[in-house]
DNA sequence: TACCTAATGAGACTCAGTATCGTCAAGGCC
DNA sequence: GGCCTTGACGATACTGAGTCTCATTAGGTA
């Protein structure tokens, strides 16, 4: 759980019009947790008896992705979903178990994007890293489950 | 262009059975350079009027990917692509001009992960790393150009 | 050769994502 | 405040990837 102005005033920042179902998505996001698909939002929506069409929330996630303010994540199971995050480059570290999502710089990585380089020849021009695992309170509630 | 023939006997030590489908399969793989689409089996196999179906290619790729014999990417684009490969721990360079892909070692690789694990207190399970740049050969065309 | 059953192909189905189009409202201007 | 332009909207049709079902076929074995 976020605060959906940060969405909303980069929204107004790069021009964009203030709409009432671009605030209404900036909100769901804001009240998510972790990573997210299109079709979350699209149920949170209807659930909360929001009227924002199906295709708005395609094409607001669209837009957001483009200001950075979401980013497009591929699971291991190769479905496609989003989290909220900050506009600088860095990576996501995702809890298999409660879905949370942490954000974490680049560290190291251009040194293993140099290294590749030097032995491949390619010149690197982008790099996609996700890393899975279990976040902190998700070990300590298996511990104390024993 | 590869050799279809380390896909098939991996497909034989694991005990499936050596069908008609999965051999067409196999070498339509092997004949390709870089990653490609289920979609793009369906229009080989078409085009050179192999008669298999579309299931077919699905089922036999998910298959395929079990035994490690090809590996699911995503592209930036967010499609899933298959690229054949060896079957150890690796990642891939991808090509954004030509599509031609190697592997490489996951060099560096773990100590990111390590590092990271510091600083989240996750428990980190496994990774997902894709690298996209322009390999050696456009790189010199390019340059041939002009 | 006959048998068992895994694998196949056809085709219906689901669902994510896109495109179209007529309507509406945000926000600038007077 | 009222008007106007145009970007954004919702409804809906469409596309295409991937899955599922089921009757049929063929690989491997005895």
């Amino acid at each position: 759980m976020t605060d959906a102005s940060g969405i909303v005033s980069s929204l107004d920042r790069a021009g964009y019009r203030l709409t009432e179902p671009r605030r209404v998505v900036a909100g769901l996001i804001a009240e998510r947790d972790g990573h997210f698909t299109a079709a979350d939002l699209v149920d949170d929506a209807r659930r909360q008896r929001l009227d924002v069409g199906r295709a708005t929330i395609f094409r607001t996630l669209e837009l957001f992705t483009e200001l950075n303010a979401v980013e497009r994540v591929d699971l291991p199971s190769g479905d496609h979903a989003y989290v909220e995050c900050e506009p600088i480059h860095h990576h996501h570290v995702i809890c298999s178990l409660c879905q949370r999502t942490t954000e974490i710089e680049a560290c190291g990585m251009p040194a293993v994007a140099r290294d590749v380089a030097r032995r491949t020849g390619f010149r690197i021009q982008s790099h996609r890293l996700e890393l899975f695992g279990v976040c902190p309170d998700c070990q300590a509630a298996a511990s104390r489950r024993g």
